[in-house]
DNA sequence: ACTATTTCATACTATTTTGGTCAGGAATTA
DNA sequence: TAATTCCTGACCAAAATAGTATGAAATAGT
């Protein structure tokens, strides 16, 4: 287990997208803009979500990322574990290190720590953190100040066609 | 929250402490050799856990490093806070980076997960990994493939000495 | 008092990770 | 076609990590 900013600007990232799920697919400019992360660096962040099927890529205007399943079916767990590939914690893996061939106690307390922090962060999902009373509120008046203004864009085009 | 190899490194070492803290101190040198850190670098991390007040050090022969409390009053987030001085989660504290002068949304919500995993880490303490059946006969197993055998050696020098 | 052991302190160096930049290509919408 | 946006890969700078070196201070054993 590792947990480094790569890990939490990744996780803030999915929440972003998390939040603004219903209201179609967020750019990394946007997140760029608004988080202060680089847009080069967050396309290498999102390379490995996308990898680990966490999220779903749309080309073209008006695309962007989108979570690949629902808020409620993604961990924080797996986001980290995603973009933080696992280092080897057992410095003696396998090799004799410690001693003759086995493990050394500690490291074996320490994986196990690893895992009870693992079982923690799994069991807790994006929709935890979004799906309640006062977050959409704040998104939209975040988007408002940020000029994020797609849905409402695309709901006034359809509107004027004649379609809702 | 941030959980690098040095955190690692200073639980695993704050455990290897916790094992063997009835037999006396333990020294630098032989938690170096077996989990293979270079020993001035540990004497770099000591230096942070004993500015934290969680070990103590005892100087000349025989001495080492103990525990500067028990081991039940010892948490593994104290731990990791120790040597892992807090990053500024928040990219834009204070200043306006985000919205006008308003920290962003995913930015608390990715401080209270932070909080949460601290609360989650400072509930297991050393203790709860170390008093447990089968931990002391592993580790007394493990001293003397390594030739720990500093309280052996004591009691054998007191038992001739009749003081026992 | 001398010596060996061990912490303590600090400065320096090498390696890895982090974060960023650049340049371009591919898919999609308008 | 043009604009937008994802996607890819190579490269680079700064920071953190990890290790090395040197030596002083304290203590136990002789």
């Amino acid at each position: 287990m590792r947990l480094s900013t790569q890990g939490s600007y990744s996780v803030t990232a999915m929440l972003d997208l998390a939040i603004h799920d219903k209201a179609g697919p967020v750019t990394l400019a946007d997140i760029s803009q608004c988080q202060g992360i680089s847009l080069s660096y967050l396309e290498q962040l999102f390379a490995k979500l996308r990898k680990a099927k966490l999220v779903k890529g749309v080309r073209g205007p008006g695309g962007g990322y989108r979570l690949a399943r629902p808020a409620s079916e993604i961990s924080i767990g797996e986001i980290i574990s995603a973009v933080d590939e696992s280092v080897d914690v057992t410095r003696c893996g396998g090799k004799a290190n410690c001693d003759n061939g086995e493990a050394c106690l500690t490291h074996e307390l320490w994986a196990e720590l690893s895992k009870r922090l693992y079982d923690f962060l799994d069991n807790i999902t994006l929709s935890q953190f979004v799906d309640r009373p006062g977050i959409p509120e704040l998104s939209l008046q975040r988007d408002k100040m940020n000029g994020r203004y797609i849905l409402a864009r695309r709901q006034a085009e359809a509107i004027s066609q004649g379609i809702i």
